[in-house]
Formats: C-alpha cells, sequence, structure tokens
DNA sequence: GCTATAATGTTATAGTATAACACTTAAAAG
DNA sequence: CTTTTAAGTGTTATACTATAACATTATAGC
C-alpha cells in the first residue's frame, strides 16, 4: 500500500531531493486520505518548504516564503499548517532550535530522534531502539512512565567531521 | 574535597530541600572558587531562585522575583546570570520547555538527561551512562561524531502516576 | 441549494531572548 | 593607596517565536 521509507541517515549531498520530495508529499497525500482528513493546498505547500531540504527551517523562514505567494500570509497561517502537519507525524519539531522539519516516516507513530550537524546545520532522523530501550530501562529504574521522548543529538555528520 | 552529589531520581515531596538548596548552593561557590571565577549576590540569587524547587523555572518567572528585590532588574539581568551558571555547568536549560533548572552535579561535565512530569511539572536528572552508550552507538553506526546530546523524556513521575 | 463544520484571513498581543551602550564595581598593576 | 583595566550590571530598545480572538471563506453532507 505505501513505499518502503527512505533511509533516515545523512542524505548524500548529491542525493537526487526532488524524488526525495515528491515521495514525501506522496506519502503525506496516502496518509491523510487514508486518515479521511484533508491535505489542503496551504497546508501541502508548507509541507513542500519543509521538505525544501534536510536542513530544520523556522516558522518565520517558511512565513517568508509564503508571503511573497500569498496575499495575508500572517505567523497564524504558519503555525496552523504546522500544527496540524506535526498532529499527523508529517513534520517533527526541533525543540533545540525552534524549527520544523519533514519525517520521512510518518507512518510509523514515533518522538524524534535526531542527529543535527552544528555545521551544516543538516538534520537526520535516527529513530534507534537501542536508544528507546536504554530511556525506557533507565526511567523504569527511576519509577517513571515514559511517554515522549526528545532526543536531539548535536555533532558533526559524516562530511563536515571530513572537512573539520 | 566535595561532598558526594544527591542522588538525580525523584525527590520525595517530603524531602528537605531547605538542605538540598544549601548544599547546591555551597557546591556553587567552591566550584566557582575552584575555577577563580565571581559568583556575585545576583548570580547566587538567580541561582538561589532556580533551586527554589525541582521544577524548571522561566526566565520571566525569575524576573518577576528579582523586580521586587531590585531597582532596574530587566531581562538581561536574568539572561546573563543564566548564562554564566549554565557555563558553569549549575543550571540546564529545557530546551522544549523554555526553562531552566539547577544541576544537582555541576562538576561532572555532561550534557542534560532529564525526566520531566507532564502532570506535576517536577523535572529529575537522570545521566544514565547506558543511554550515553546507546546514543553513542547509534551515532557512530551514522558516521556522526556526538557533542551535546539534548534527552528530555515527558511522561509521568512515580508519584502522579499513582494518584493517576 | 442549505446548513453545519472546517479552514483560512486578519488584527492584535503574549512570551522568549538579545543588541547596544552607559554606568558601576571590583580586581590588578604600579 | 591610587591609577588603570576589566568584569559586571543597569537601561533602553528591539528581534524573534507563538498564540488569542473573531471575521470570513470554502468544503462536505444533507
Ligand atoms: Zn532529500
Ligand atoms: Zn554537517
Ligand atoms: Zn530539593
Ligand atoms: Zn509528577
Amino acid at each position: 500500500m505505501r513505499q518502503a521509507a527512505p533511509t533516515t541517515t545523512f542524505m548524500d549531498t548529491g542525493h537526487d531531493h526532488a524524488h526525495c520530495l515528491d515521495e514525501a508529499l506522496d506519502r503525506a497525500a496516502a496518509l491523510c486520505a487514508d486518515r479521511g482528513v484533508r491535505l489542503t493546498a496551504l497546508r501541502r505547500r508548507v509541507l513542500e518548504l519543509v521538505w525544501g531540504g534536510h536542513k530544520p527551517l523556522g516558522a518565520y523562514d517558511i512565513l517568508e516564503t509564503l508571503k511573497a505567494e500569498r496575499r495575508g500570509a500572517a505567523p497564524p497561517t504558519v503555525y496552523r499548517a504546522l500544527d496540524f502537519l506535526r498532529t499527523h507525524g508529517l513534520v517533527h519539531r526541533i525543540e533545540s532550535q525552534n524549527s520544523f522539519v519533514g519525517c520521512p516516516d510518518p507512518n510509523k507513530p514515533h518522538g524524534g530522534q535526531f542527529l543535527i550537524c552544528r555545521t551544516c546545520g543538516l538534520a537526520a532522523e535516527l529513530n534507534d531502539s537501542g536508544v528507546d530501550q536504554a530511556i525506557r530501562k533507565s526511567a523504569a529504574k527511576a519509577g517513571f512512565s515514559v511517554g515522549r521522548p526528545i532526543i536531539e543529538i548535536q555533532g558533526l555528520c559524516p562530511h563536515c567531521r571530513k572537512k573539520g
């Protein structure tokens, strides 16, 4: 019914991003159809902008672009679209940067685990079950019931490491 | 030279927090002396306010209290103090809440791992090496060099779980 | 088409953080 | 002890991030 999720490691700088983006939009359309919710033109456009690259984007960056395209785009325009997209797992918020990034696997519910390069700004979703289990184990020891884990690892991506 | 760090699990509601706070201030004074930096009255007071409880505090909450005590307290007053305290590991920022909390073990450099109760707001520092290792292992697989890991686990603390 | 609901437009405001420069205080040098 | 210098704080203004509230438009179901 749905194509396999793309790899979640750091994208090669030369990867076919047009294809990458097309697939993300297709996945979003399918997911919304499945759930009986509306991927309106605005929501689709915001998702497209967020997927413009693998670098998280600020809400006001998105707004700048929207303003050039729609009369009367304002902060609520973009925040409402982002809220919808986040509710359906199509977009994640990077808490440590007040920014937003597309999710490559919106059908599988998950809190976001991110690797974020401090040099080039690229973010890659990790989604590692070993990390998740270590957290659950450690939380259990403290008698804590885990809801939403937020994991944002700042560091250097393979590409920026080489150039170091 | 320095007393042992306090436990990092969820504080019992009835624990001796006056003592808990005193120790934190003593540790801070010792650390600043060691490093030859100044724990001024303002910085000490901000640290004291942050350690008012184990519930992270917003910068403007701190500012409200300061305003009642100092003529001309303004946002930079508190942000500068917080910057100093964070630089020396005395305070952590909770990225997902724009809030700040005292660190129980400022001498050991570490990124913060937090359990945060969504009901009562209490935060407990985890600092689990299993979690850290799982992250490093997973990041290494992606060729990523880990700098500062941010881990904020939202959920229910033991106390709120029982009442749930 | 008519009605109910969802989505968006629009204006205003709340909440978080920093820039820039003036002033004061405390350490360091002589 | 005085001068010099640097660090810390005061003060004003502003940037950046996010939401409230209400009006208007578009969509879906009847
Ligand atoms: Zn791509
Ligand atoms: Zn990079
Ligand atoms: Zn305490
Ligand atoms: Zn609780």
